[in-house]
DNA sequence: GCGCTAATTGCAATATTGTTGCATTTAATT
DNA sequence: AATTAAATGCAACAATATTGCAATTAGCGC
């Protein structure tokens, strides 16, 4: 997993740094959006000590390579799980847990360009960001009501 | 308009004060989002002066009213234009003249809830927004191009 | 209009988050 | 191992956001 993104950052002519492997090791493990603080944090927890500058400039890169994404609706950093979402980007978030999941579908993104295109707009990318329960949290919380 | 939102706030046993009222007037006549800052600074160009922090909350409360919103990819707030808007905001960013405009769609709402079901997911709310240019400025860059 | 009271605001201090310039270090290449 | 451009670390700073508390004010009854 963070090979994959390590040799795609090398095959556009970035250096797999020590700094990168640590924050795309963050970023593979966990599920829920992370600040460049939090990153920081998590790393520091662990004896090993970044720079929050370089953070910041880590997830900027990141995010231009569509290796990341920040998060809309928090302002938080998730790894980018889909490689072909060619200017749509679909999430769910979990209210209770945090957890985010990517998503790609085909027909909505369709529905959604043809909206826009209907009102004159040409859609350059588009976000959805859907705050709920996951199928986990909505199971436990029904038990929790009895 | 501006009345509108003044009734709305009243009828619900908010005041209608004087910092209020000045942060609607900014919010109704700008169609460009628009940051706590950037409200202080409008204001205080004509000579008014609120405090930062009673813009924070207003803006706070506004939100929770459904009277503004806060926009995702810009953290800007814009007025809210749709009180019909039920847990779906839909907006379309122009990246050239960073006009918004909020609209609503049954049709996608429903098409993106049943998407999001059929994978477990219960959506309270969703968010969309769609970045790229507006009829207008689309226009303005073809006569550029020729 | 006047006083009363809870709601709201302003202020000061502080915390958090993000940015810039420049010196130092390091990954990739030969 | 030496070279060099890229990347990082550091320090300083800028911008944004939050908290507690004192002062003010809108809305109410009189």
């Amino acid at each position: 997993m963070v090979e994959n993104s390590i040799r795609s950052l090398q095959a556009r002519g970035y250096k797999a740094t020590r700094p990168r492997k640590l924050v795309l090791e963050v970023l593979e493990e966990t599920e829920k959006p992370v600040s460049p603080y939090d990153i920081q944090g998590i790393l520091l927890a662990r004896g090993k000590h970044l720079n929050h500058v370089t953070i910041y400039r880590i997830l900027d890169l990141f995010c231009s390579l569509n290796l990341a994404h920040k998060m809309l609706s928090s302002g938080g950093f998730v790894k980018c799980s889909l490689n072909d979402a060619e200017g749509c980007h679909r999430f769910m978030v979990c209210q209770d847990c945090g957890a985010i999941q990517e998503f790609a579908d085909e027909g909505l993104c369709q529905g959604e360009n043809e909206f826009a295109r209907n009102r004159g707009f040409h859609t350059q990318y588009h976000i959805s960001e859907f705050s709920g329960l996951c199928s986990h949290c909505y199971r436990k919380q029904l038990q929790l009501a009895k």
